[in-house]
DNA sequence: CTCTAAACCGAACGCCGTTAGGATATCGGC
DNA sequence: GCCGATATCCTAACGGCGTTCGGTTTAGAG
């Protein structure tokens, strides 16, 4: 049985490699992808990764990159903070929501990949823009991204144990809320969308007491570069 | 050289381990813990832990359920229920922020532990007893934890990468907000402390149309499914 | 046609969680 | 005062992991 060397075709690829692993990540788990298992998968043995990536960690990297890119930051451009907002939310959780089982390398350290600080950088601008001081700009970046990140990592859908008796017994405030287990996915869901408007909502009328400048369409002062 | 056999004093304890473990996630980090570098922190062998847990994942839940024993739901007996939630919310992030190493074993799976279901409960109950319908009562109590675990998940103190020439070339909107890494602990807890605040100010737009029964101190209807 | 570089492979290293089986000391019962 | 039971820890090993080293073969440039 000779060795192959190279062949005719490359039979890997830096996408292929990542696309492959997310899949596998979809289907059994983080904790279940490893380099060999990977590498069966894709018809190759486990070092030939290392031609491509090089290390786990980099191709988990590569992975969670993909998953920001639909992460939609233009509602900032047109509309005003609390639709850019609101889309660049909604968008943001729906990418972690399609792949939950990536949570753990998405949510960690999202801010060393250059895809997310332009995206944060397009937050913060357009907030000060808004007339909300750099302060709270940051500080709402943040309160949004813990939502989203919170909501996809503590999901029902992952939180709950099969035995359904074990709740009805013990926990009597918890019968109504947590009935049914199939319907987690709508729960959480919905708790999002509950969660985001009420921090909107929230978030309104601490605008009115510190936005400057611009208020809707008159720019009464220029000054913008001070923090509150 | 011997085998020592059974010792006069026990070397170890279920606490000893559990404790010890804590001690080296907080000072190296989650990924350095294994059970042999733990048997020798405790001069013992590894085999010798699985007789007082019989997995390691046993041991990490031993260690969450030992941090989330400081979350204080007693608020929610005395006092009313925006309250109640901000003394929840605050002592459940300090829990996790004491242990910031710690977030990927708390915030996973929290609910098949016995601790956090009676909480959870206490939680739904209270706000039931409130006055707000149970569906939101299970949206609010979502809602926090989203908060709470997105903000120990993404602290800004572990988001940062020491380079700081990057950011300033790059990133013009960032350099104001992230002008200093060694600040970011101080942004991280303003950061939560701003969001729970804009959301219990939503939270109570939101009151005012929903709730039902006692909405100062008056018990209209004694229809309650739950305890409180 | 030759040479370099690309692409994959086989085997190994050191670490991991975990298990099986054994050694020794303590302790309750006689 | 002894004896068996049991608690406690140990040695050794298994299979799997991420990763590296040194091939072997082929594609494509000159």
């Amino acid at each position: 049985m000779p060795q192959l060397g190279r062949p005719r075709q490359p039979l890997l690829s830096r996408e292929r490699i990542r696309d492959t692993a997310l899949e596998l990540i979809d289907a059994h788990g983080l904790e279940d992808l490893s380099m060999r298992r990977l590498a069966s998968q894709l018809g190759v043995q486990a070092a030939s990764l290392y031609g491509h990536y090089p290390t786990k960690d980099a191709l988990l990297d590569a992975i969670a990159d993909k998953i920001m890119e639909s992460v939609d930051v233009s509602g900032f451009a047109s509309a005003d903070w609390r639709s850019g907002l609101l889309t660049w939310a909604r968008s943001y959780r729906a990418a972690l929501a399609a792949h939950p089982n990536t949570v753990p390398i998405v949510a960690s350290g999202p801010v060393h990949r250059d895809l997310s600080l332009r995206r944060a950088d397009a937050v913060h601008g357009a907030l000060v823009g808004a007339g909300w001081p750099p302060r709270h700009a940051t500080m709402i970046g943040a309160s949004v991204k813990y939502l989203v990140v919170g909501a996809a990592a503590t999901s029902f859908a992952r939180g709950f144990v099969d035995d359904i008796q074990v709740y009805l017994d013990r926990y009597p405030n918890l019968v109504q809320a947590h009935r049914l287990r199939e319907h987690a996915e709508q729960i959480d869901g919905e708790s999002f969308e509950f969660a985001l408007t009420a921090l909107v909502s929230g978030l309104a009328l601490v605008y009115d007491a510190v936005a400057v400048g611009r208020v809707q369409a008159s720019p009464t002062r220029g000054s913008t570069t001070s923090g509150r």
